[in-house]
DNA sequence: ATATTTGGATACATATATGTATTTCAATAC
DNA sequence: GTATTGAAATACATATATGTATCCAAATAT
């Protein structure tokens, strides 16, 4: 596993990423709140000690482990949304996006995960929306450019309209993993097709 | 507190009462997975106990109090929904219903808390679909009854609109709980018309 | 009145959690 | 090569969880 000898920096990074790794893995089976210390340091394959070196506690990690995610969906993000000049199909575009971004259920658990245990703790809220509020400038800056290329107008704030996108969005990619038999993936992909092409109809 | 003598019947249901109330009040505060039976107990004011001989376990109990809260939640429903012959403001009807159904926070984090367990708990998930369907079927009742007497036809079957607009509606409410000052009262109504607005007004 | 049931408290055995204090051993510095 | 540093393991003290087994007192039945 360990090809080359690691120096200290090297080798804290390493048991650094491992924890945060075995934490998302960890988390998304059994919930933040049911997941002990113990847990992720078992999966990871260290001690509590190895834990505490790196982290403050557990909500110092959670938040870290999202920080890193955040900054691979925003990569994702980018892709999809740079590889093409043709910007008449946003509702694909931000589907597909959805699509990818969340590319295993454990992600959308974690992010639920996250925004739950947000509404309950302050601190974390505060920590959080730092990087919600990133995610709803990335699409917002996207709905910019969409009506300024379609020289149509937003029917409200290019933010809001992230905000509602992005809600949307999630909401059923989380009602699809809840209940995949009923909410099946044509049936999502349906639902939110309607829904975005309704509303992006509505700015014409 | 106890005003009249009980038999042993009403004894029992008024302490398995006691123990919902108190799971949904602590849950709601630390969350199902961080929440343990005698946390539940102490907030009740009985001991492990009264729980294990009312419960057969946290799951159990769980789904005990969703199962109330989802019977008050239709009541609720009826309630809105009788009240007028008018069926125009669907969009109105749908918002106000969850403005109400939803009448703290607490009640949508639950839900929420609940979808996530069943995420990851197929017994659970069974279970919990069983009233979120039910809840799916009336809303989708709604649907039908809207476009018979407006005499237009839904763009997907009723039942698809409802996972949608309820996927909406939901997620826009938890996006306020979360980030209530981005995502103040102001902006989620917004958000909420326009696009009810615009998938209603595709319909037509 | 006495016997029986049973809801819920108590006791028990065991397992798991937390955070800190201390130790160890490899990586650096000298 | 020896001294120093520091990441992670170990040890420790304490707290909290779980589920069952047993006990008790109030509510029924006889």
């Amino acid at each position: 596993m360990v090809r080359k000898r690691l120096n200290r920096e090297e080798s804290r990074a390493q048991t650094r990423q491992a924890l945060l790794a075995a934490a998302g893995k960890v988390i998304a089976k059994r919930g933040f709140g049911g997941t002990s210390v113990e847990d992720i340091v078992a999966e990871a394959g260290y001690t509590r000690g190895a834990f505490y070196s790196n982290f403050k506690g557990k909500d110092d990690l959670f938040i870290e482990l999202l920080r890193d995610d955040h900054a691979e969906m925003l990569e994702v993000f980018h892709e999809v949304f740079r590889t093409t000049s043709d910007m008449h199909d946003l509702g694909d575009r931000l589907r597909s996006f959805y699509g990818q971004v969340y590319r295993n259920n454990d992600q959308c658990a974690l992010w639920m995960e996250a925004r739950l245990h947000a509404v309950r703790h302050a601190a974390f809220r505060t920590r959080l929306n730092q990087l919600i509020d990133e995610n709803y400038t990335h699409v917002s800056g996207f709905v910019e450019r969409y009506h300024e290329l379609t020289g149509t107008k937003p029917p409200l704030p290019a933010r809001e309209m992230a905000i509602g996108l992005c809600a949307l969005a999630e909401s059923v990619k989380f009602a699809h993993m809840v209940n995949p038999v009923q909410v099946n993936e044509a049936v999502a992909n349906r639902v939110l097709e309607l829904f975005f092409g309704s509303v992006m109809q509505a700015s014409e």
